[in-house]
DNA sequence: GCGGACTGCTTACCT
DNA sequence: ACAGGTAAGCAGTCCGCG
C-alpha cells in the first residue's frame, strides 16, 4: 500500500472553479488535495442541434457562463437506439442550473441537468469514492486490489461470460480492497444560555462558546474553557485523563480549534450541520474572524431548514443524520434504537452508555462539570464510530464504493440517493442517456393491478390466512430475496419493461399484461443481480462459515450489512415517485412475480402432500414434512422455478392465532419467537407487557400439549391478579401509560384527534411542546377527555375499566392460538362480580 | 338526543 | 423522501327511532 491514498469525498471548489479530490493519507494520517487537471466542466445535454441553439437560443450562447457546444452520440435505453445530443459546456456548475437565467431554462428540453456537478464528474472520470488511488505524474489511478483465492474461485465459478465475469471481479475489489482505521476528532460544543432549556439559535450566534470538547482516535481528550468567575476553580486535569485549557478570550479559543479542525481527515459531530459547526461558523464571523481563518462554510441545501456545514481540507461527517438513516436502523442495526433519535439512545444502544445527565443548566455548572458533561458528548460521537471494530466507519465506506458517493454526501442521504448514484454511474460508464423522468413515465405506462389498501398504486404480496391453532414441528421455508432474485431471473429493468420491440411483447409477466425485452440484458436487472449474488453465494455463507477466522467471518459480515441495505431498497425504490428512475409498472412486475412464485409453490406443496399452515410473501410454514418430500419442494423451486428456497426455520411448535402477521412460535433452539402480537407492540403499557412476557415464559417451555393445559392455567391466575393489582391501583402511572409516537406536530392532525394528540396538547398548555416524532406518554382517566398525559396525571384518576379491554386483547391472541375462548378462562360475569 | 353500524384515520407491525 | 399488507383502537358520521 505504498502512497496509496483513499478517496473521500469530491466537491467542486468555487475558489478555484473545478472539481477537487479530497484523500486520505494513511502514512501521516492527513488529507491530500488533488485538483482536476484536465479541464473539465459542467454541462447538459440538449436534443436541440447546435445549429437552431445557434439560431434559436441564442441566449444560451451570450451566457456569462457558456463555453461552448459539442455533438455527442449516447444510447438512448428508453428506445434502444443511439441518439446524438448536443452537450452544452459552462464554466461553471451555477450557468447550468441555478438562478435565474440558467442555461437549464433557456432550451426547452435538457438532460442530466440536475445533476451536481461534483457527482457529474464522478461519473466521467470513473472516479470511486472509498477506492485507493495512486498519484502518477499529477493524475489519480485506481490501484489494484488483490482478490483472496476462496473469492476469486467464487467468482470464477458464479460468472462464465467473460465479459460479465470482469464485471463481477470489479466488483469483488470494490468490496475487498483494504479500509483503514481514518484518524478522526469528534467535536461537541457548550453555548451559554441565559434561559434554561432554550437550545442557541445557531443563526444569530448571540451568546459565548463555553466550552469545546475535543475526542480523537489517536488520543486527543480535551475540554477548550472560556473563562468565567461564576464557573469556580480552575482544575487542569479531570481524573479521566481529560485535559483543560482556559481562555480568557473566545476568539483566541475558536482560532485554536479551528487549528486542530484544519489537521484532522475526518471531523465528527452529532448534529453539527444544524448546531456546532453552524453555531462556530456564525459565532467565529461575529467575532471578526475572516472566512480564510474558519475552515467552516454553511450551506444551504434545496430544502428549506436543512443546512449543511463543509469543512476544508476534512470531511465533516454528520453522525446525526447517517443513523438516522432508516435503512442504516433496519438492516445493519436490527431497530437496536428505532423510537428516538438522540445521542443519549442511540449511544445507549449501541455503546451502552449515555450522556451525562444534568440536573441545572450547562451555565450553572462549574468548570469541572461543565468539562465532564461536554467531554462525554465528544467522547460518545467518536465511539459510535469506534465500537466493534470501528464497524460504522468500514460500513460507510463500503457503502461510498457500491453508490459511489463522496462520504459527505453518504452520511446524510438516504437509501434512494444512494441506488440513484449507483445506476447513474453505471449509465454514464456505459455512455448511456440517463433518462428523464417523464420520459419513463410516457413510455412506460401505468400500472394496471390494483392495491388492496386504498390509495396505493399496485397490488402487492400474499398472505396466506392462517389455520389457527397448536402446530408441532413445523418448517419455514422461505425464497432468498425474493424480490432481488425475480428482478434478477426476469430481467426487470425500466428499460427492459414494456420495451420497444415486437418480438418482446409475447414475454408476458404474468399476472400482468406487461412484457419484458428479450434482447438486452437491463441495466437495475444486472447490478442488482451483482449485489444479490455476492450477497447470498459469497459473503452471506463465508461471514458464518465455521472454517474462516473471527476477522475474516467479521469483515465478510460487514460486506454482507452493506451489500443487503442495497438489495433490500432495490425493488421498492421503483415504486417510489420521488426517485428519479421511477417505474411503478416495473416495482408491479416484481410483486406480480413474488406471487406468481409463492403461489406455486404453494400449489406444488399441495401436490407433494405437504401441509402448508401459513405463508407471508416470501415465506411458507411447512406442517412436519417428511424430509424426502421437503428436498423435493426445494428441489423443485431451485430447478423449476428458478428461485433458491431454502429452510429458515424449524419451530418446535408455532401458535397461530388465525389472525395473519400474527403468531408466536419456539425453534428447536428454545428462542422464543413472537411476530405481530399486541403483547409485543411498543406503544402498551409496560404492564400489560409485563403479563404478556410472564406468559411467554411459560410457552416458551411447552413441548407438549399437556404443557398446553398448564399454560391455560398459568393465564388464569395471571389474567386475575392482574385484574386485582388493578382495581387495588398496585400499577404506577408510568406501568399504565401507552406510549405512542406523533408522526406529525400536533397541530397537523386535522381529519381527526387521537388520543395521543389529546394527550400532547394538554401538555402544550403546561409548556411542553411536543413535535412529530415524539413519544407520548399518557394513561387513561375518568371524566374530561378520557386521557392525561403522565405528567399530569394522578394515580386516582385511573380508570380502570378503560385497560381491561387491552388485557384481554393480549391474552386473547395467544388464547384463539389454543383454541380457548378468553370468556371461558375469564368471563365476563367473573369479571363484574369481582371487579364492579 | 342516543346508540349501533359503519367508514376512515392513525399507529405499529410483517415481509 | 424504498414498497404493499394486516391488526387494532379510536374518531367521526350516518341512520333509525313516534
Amino acid at each position: 500500500m505504498d502512497n496509496e491514498l483513499l478517496l473521500l469525498s469530491v466537491e467542486y471548489s468555487s475558489e478555484y472553479g473545478k472539481a477537487v479530490a479530497k484523500l486520505y493519507d494513511p502514512k501521516n494520517g492527513s488529507i491530500v488535495l488533488w485538483y482536476d487537471n484536465k479541464g473539465h466542466r459542467p454541462y447538459l445535454l440538449t436534443d436541440i442541434t447546435p445549429e437552431v441553439i445557434v439560431s434559436d437560443y441564442a441566449q444560451v450562447i451570450q451566457h456569462r457562463g457558456f463555453d461552448h457546444l459539442e455533438l455527442v452520440e449516447k444510447y438512448d435505453p428508453l428506445r434502444d437506439r443511439n441518439i446524438l445530443m448536443t452537450k452544452v459546456i459552462a464554466t461553471d456548475p451555477l450557468s447550468i442550473g441555478r438562478g435565474r437565467n440558467a442555461i437549464r431554462d433557456i432550451l426547452p428540453r435538457t438532460w442530466e441537468s440536475r445533476i451536481k456537478y461534483h457527482l457529474c464528474y464522478i461519473y466521467d472520470t470513473g472516479l470511486i469514492p472509498g477506492m485507493w488511488y495512486k498519484l502518477v505524474n499529477g493524475n489519480l489511478r485506481l490501484a489494484d486490489v488483490e482478490i483472496p483465492s476462496n473469492i476469486a474461485k467464487l467468482v470464477e465459478k458464479l460468472y462464465r461470460d467473460p465479459k460479465t465475469r470482469e464485471r463481477a471481479v470489479h466488483w469483488a475489489k470494490l468490496l475487498h480492497a483494504p479500509i483503514p482505521d481514518i484518524r478522526r476528532i469528534a467535536i461537541d460544543i457548550e453555548v451559554y444560555t441565559p434561559i434554561r432549556d432554550r437550545i442557541p439559535n445557531p443563526r444569530e450566534a448571540k451568546y459565548q462558546v463555553i466550552a469545546i470538547a475535543l475526542a480523537s482516535s489517536d488520543g486527543v481528550r480535551k475540554v477548550m474553557l472560556l473563562r468565567r468567575p461564576e464557573a469556580g476553580e480552575e482544575v487542569s486535569r479531570l481524573s479521566e485523563g481529560i485535559d483543560l485549557e482556559y481562555y480568557d478570550d473566545e476568539r483566541t479559543m475558536l482560532k485554536k480549534v479551528f487549528e486542530i479542525i484544519n489537521e484532522y481527515p475526518l471531523i465528527l459531530t452529532f448534529n453539527g450541520d444544524n448546531f456546532d459547526m453552524n453555531y462556530l461558523w456564525h459565532r467565529a464571523r461575529l467575532l471578526g474572524l475572516s472566512d480564510k481563518e474558519i475552515p467552516i462554510s454553511i450551506v444551504y441545501t434545496g430544502q428549506i431548514g436543512q443546512v449543511r456545514a463543509r469543512i476544508d481540507p476534512g470531511v465533516h461527517v454528520d453522525l446525526y443524520h447517517f443513523f438516522n438513516n432508516h435503512a442504516m436502523q433496519v438492516y445493519a442495526f436490527k431497530s437496536r434504537y428505532r423510537e428516538t433519535k438522540t445521542l443519549d439512545t442511540i449511544a445507549q444502544a449501541l455503546l451502552g452508555i449515555g450522556k451525562i445527565k444534568l440536573t441545572k443548566n450547562v451555565t450553572e455548572l462549574s468548570y469541572a462539570e461543565l468539562a465532564r458533561y461536554c467531554y462525554r458528548d465528544a467522547e460518545l460521537t467518536l465511539k459510535l464510530t469506534l465500537f466493534d471494530n470501528s464497524i460504522v466507519l468500514r460500513l460507510m465506506i463500503l457503502l461510498m464504493r457500491i453508490s459511489k458517493l463522496p462520504l459527505d454526501d453518504l452520511v446524510r442521504t438516504g437509501i434512494s440517493q444512494w441506488i440513484k448514484n449507483m445506476l447513474y454511474f453505471e449509465h454514464r460508464k456505459m455512455n448511456w442517456l440517463i433518462p428523464e423522468p417523464i420520459d419513463i413515465k410516457r413510455l412506460k405506462g401505468s400500472t394496471k393491478t390494483k392495491a388492496i389498501i386504498k390509495g396505493k398504486k399496485y397490488l402487492g404480496a400474499i398472505v396466506i390466512d392462517p389455520l389457527p391453532g397448536v402446530f408441532f414441528n413445523v418448517m419455514v421455508v422461505d425464497f432468498a430475496s425474493l424480490y432481488p432474485s425475480v428482478i434478477k431471473k426476469w430481467n426487470i429493468s425500466y428499460e427492459t419493461l414494456n420495451c420497444p420491440h415486437n418480438e418482446c411483447r409475447s414475454n408476458k409477466i404474468p399476472g400482468t399484461p406487461h412484457w419484458i425485452c428479450t434482447r438486452h440484458r437491463g441495466i437495475t436487472s444486472e447490478l442488482i443481480s451483482f449485489l444479490r449474488d455476492f450477497r447470498i453465494e459469497i459473503y452471506k455463507p463465508l461471514s458464518k462459515s465455521p472454517e474462516l477466522d473471527k476477522v475474516d467471518r467479521e469483515s465478510y459480515e460487514v460486506i454482507q450489512q452493506a451489500l443487503k441495505v442495497f438489495i433490500n431498497a432495490s425493488y421498492g425504490v421503483f415504486g417510489h415517485e420521488k426517485f428519479p428512475l421511477y417505474c411503478p409498472p416495473a416495482a408491479e412486475c416484481t410483486t406480480a412475480l413474488g406471487r406468481y412464485a409463492i403461489t406455486k409453490t404453494l400449489r406444488k406443496a399441495h401436490e407433494l402432500g405437504i401441509d402448508v399452515l401459513y405463508g407471508d410473501t416470501d415465506s411458507l410454514f411447512l406442517w412436519s414434512p417428511s424430509p424426502d418430500r421437503l428436498d423435493e419442494l426445494l428441489k423443485w423451486s431451485r430447478e423449476i422455478l428458478g428461485i433458491d428456497l431454502d429452510v429458515d426455520k424449524v419451530y418446535k411448535f408455532v401458535a397461530f392465532s388465525g389472525r395473519k402477521k400474527n403468531y408466536l412460535g419456539v425453534t428447536v433452539e428454545g428462542i422464543l419467537d413472537i411476530k405481530g402480537l399486541v403483547g409485543k407492540k411498543r406503544h402498551v403499557p409496560e404492564f400489560i407487557k409485563d403479563l404478556f412476557l410472564q406468559v411467554s415464559n411459560y410457552m416458551s417451555k411447552v413441548s407438549s400439549l399437556g404443557d398446553l393445559m398448564e399454560v391455560k392455567r398459568i393465564i388464569h391466575e395471571i389474567a386475575k391478579d392482574s385484574y386485582m393489582k388493578l382495581k387495588k391501583r398496585k400499577y404506577t402511572l408510568s406501568e399504565l401509560a401507552f406510549r405512542v409516537a406523533l408522526t406529525k406536530d400536533p397541530e397537523d392532525y386535522i381529519k381527526s384527534t387521537p388520543q395521543h394528540v389529546k394527550a400532547a396538547k394538554l401538555l402544550e398548555r403546561y409548556g411542553i411542546k411536543l413535535r412529530a416524532g415524539d413519544i407520548v406518554s399518557f394513561v387513561k382517566v375518568r371524566g374530561g377527555i378520557g386521557v392525561k398525559p403522565v405528567q399530569l396525571a394522578r394515580i386516582d384518576e385511573i380508570d380502570e375499566e378503560k385497560y381491561l379491554p387491552h388485557i384481554e386483547t393480549t391474552f386473547r391472541q395467544i388464547l384463539e392460538a389454543m383454541g380457548v375462548d378468553f370468556n371461558e378462562i375469564l368471563g365476563k360475569r367473573f369479571l363484574e362480580s369481582q371487579l364492579f
